[in-house]
DNA sequence: TTCACTGCAAACGCTTTGCATATGG
DNA sequence: CCATATGCAAAGCGTTTGCAGTGAA
């Protein structure tokens, strides 16, 4: 799914908006940091989003692109993802589809997946609890179909 | 929800069975963490068991700390939670009713729900994408109430 | 007796912060 | 202009690791 044109044109329409609103200043280290997010195919970390920016001669610091992706967040350009210990994820949010997640806990491979009905429980249990709910994190963990063959497999044959 | 003596003396049993079936010593920290473990209220970090045990003069190391909370996972008696800040939460999970959370970003708040529609969405994704769906992990995050009412009136107040 | 376990502290890795410089408005 | 943003490096902070001493089996 890669991003449109239109997409980047939109984003950056959306992040300029942003910064102005909020007396932020619009400087070229943040639009280039936007545009490389919107470049990144799905998941990516502070240090691959550094890394990829070098390698293309940006002079950029890891302390711009925390305080950047902090702005992206906010203006729901960027969505974080706290995967395990590990460090944080994140993608971009903007003409991307809800999805949530579904993990192999044998071979870890990752299926998106959605279900409108999510979003009832999300109203319904902000509501009875009282909490604005913003955004949540849903995964299912299990074994897929060919990690289960696998093992049918393996149990035959010994 | 305290934990009564019985659930104490089945989870301790759980444990032994535990590290004898796979060659750990039993020493004595690492019942003394279980015993703690079971009898905190709610969610807890290392910090703060660590910070309770020695309150209690238990001469205890972070690091077997870390390394029993580890084994207690192993065998299904602590849970294990990330929510989006930096340090893990533990909870015990022996004897404890199958919820999960709604967390404020503002204050770290964590609140417990539980919510039977879940059950559906695990089934039909688990049916759609071929998974063998054997647990799930999810979170709502938004803003509680007390956030909200003091944010409306900083705003009032500026 | 043995070696897994322990406490302690240093190391580790991601993230935040402090500071001098640069620059958008 | 000058307050905000930046790059760089150092500091924070939760977690892991190394090591010498300890104690369960």
């Amino acid at each position: 799914m890669p991003t449109t044109p239109e997409t980047i044109e939109k984003v950056i329409e959306i992040f300029s908006a942003y910064l102005e609103k909020n007396g932020h200043r619009k400087t070229p280290e943040r639009f280039a940091i936007l545009n490389e997010v919107y470049a990144q195919k799905g998941h990516f970390d502070i240090e691959s989003l550094y890394v990829s920016m070098k390698a293309k001669r940006y002079r950029v610091s890891r302390a711009t692109l925390y305080n950047t992706i902090d702005l992206l967040q906010a203006c729901n350009l960027v969505r974080k993802h706290q995967f395990g210990n590990s460090n944080a994820q994140f993608e971009r949010s903007y003409a991307y589809k809800q999805h949530d997640h579904l993990v192999c806990t044998k071979c870890n491979k990752v299926v998106e997946f959605c279900d409108p009905r999510i979003q009832n429980i999300k109203s319904t249990v902000g509501e009875l609890l009282d909490f604005n709910i913003l955004h949540h994190s849903l995964n299912l963990y299990g074994i897929c179909s060919s990690c289960r063959k696998r093992e049918e497999f393996e149990k035959e044959a010994s």
